[in-house]
DNA sequence: AAATATTTTTAGACTTGTCTAAAAATAAAT
DNA sequence: ATTTATTTTTAGACAAGTCTAAAAATATTT
């Protein structure tokens, strides 16, 4: 059992999602942008993260999660995840206000205080964004959900998540009624600026594209 | 609001826990003993401490803590015992695995959150080891308590709090069902060795000097 | 293929928090 | 009042994590 420091798993962590969403390996400036650090530092760290084997890196070719290091990263988002659950379902904050915390606390260590917490929260299976717990085991759920920037006018959807998770955007879905598990109608696409008239329990509203890109939807 | 580190926030708590046993100012080795540190280091910090204004430090003469760092003291308390009522009540460890846990837990910085944890406590007065716990004015409560050593023959109380709070200590306690409530009555004590012969839910025990001075009651 | 642009690494510096060893100040003992 | 012992501070070093500026490697254009 090696261990970590909070910077060494938050770099593990960000080059887990870059990896998500792009393919191949995670380049040294993607990573130092995705932490706001300099591509100096990123390069340091990652050295740093390769002598503990939990990253395979080469020089000017990028890096990779080694099996380890995965098993980690996967480690901390359940963790981050878990807390945000908690924060919502029992200690009553909204879901744009968890994310900070969850940063912290993501980084307690500790024998059983993961599962604990799992149980006691009756194992949630996505956190209060919609986004997947990974088990104890560290399997992942994965949904087939699409962006609201898909639909055709006519289409129906559930909200199952969100790709924007900072306050502002989550505090405008607040005002329009917009939360997990509601329904979306498009009703149409305006040719100009791609923006989406939706229809939100019987109103009425205009959706810019770039809010309806960070919105996820299950199909009806 | 001025931002501290983990470490000028242990030190604080160290300064606060020394100054409550004895009086006048904390002398530069008792903290350092206090931290398991050197005391170059422990000067290093009380200087870093005194430019932050949240210690009165005199070289040579010792340390004392400004209001600001007696509240912020305070304040990791209060965080720090929450926490472990968390752990033991609502995630159901026992109260020698909490203290690890809580000492990371103490430092999740943000607004509110320690306010909710106490509502959704339902404001507990004391922690799992008895110790009370400070109000969010940071007002503590003192209940009157004794050490075992201190009854002569004859003597009952409730056990009310312990002074060592090690694993092996508590879980010691857990073989003899010592736990906080427990009515002890005092049947003897030994000459030689100052052990006490008590009697606990009918049964009777020997504890040594030790385990006596550990334990606090409060007189029936 | 050479020149140019971009990306990445290295070099050197800074802060926090720690250490050991030596120096200075204070306290205790003769 | 000196000497001796204890406590505390200073000096210098180190690791982690960060920075800026310069050098090196890679990629892109011409
Ligand atoms: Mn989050
Ligand atoms: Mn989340
Ligand atoms: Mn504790
Ligand atoms: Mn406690």
């Amino acid at each position: 059992m090696l261990l970590t420091t909070s910077a060494e798993e938050n770099y593990l962590k960000a080059i887990f999602k870059i990896s998500e969403k792009e393919p191949g390996p995670v380049l040294t400036n993607a990573l130092a942008a995705a932490m706001g650090t300099s591509a100096a530092s990123a390069t340091d760290m990652l050295k740093r993260l390769s002598d503990k084997q939990l990253v395979a890196y080469e020089k000017y070719r990028g890096v990779t999660l080694t099996p380890e290091g995965d098993r980690l990263a996967t480690s901390l988002i359940r963790k981050h995840r878990l807390w945000e659950v908690f924060l919502v379902d029992k200690l009553g904050f909204a879901w744009d206000e968890v994310h900070d915390f969850a940063e912290q606390l993501e980084h307690v260590q500790g024998d059983n205080l993961t599962d604990r917490l799992d149980e006691y929260l009756n194992h949630p299976r996505f956190d209060p964004h919609g986004d997947p717990i990974p088990d104890a085991q560290g399997r992942w759920i994965r949904r087939p959900q699409v962006r609201l920037t898909t639909l055709t006018p006519g289409q129906k959807g559930i909200v199952t998540g969100v790709d924007d998770h900072t306050s502002p955007f989550l505090q405008y879905l607040d005002e329009l009624g917009i939360a997990l598990g509601v329904a979306i109608e498009l009703l149409d696409r305006t040719a100009y600026d791609q923006s989406s008239k939706v229809r939100i329990a019987g109103k009425e509203y205009t959706l810019s594209e770039k809010a309806s890109q960070n919105l996820f939807l299950r199909l009806e």
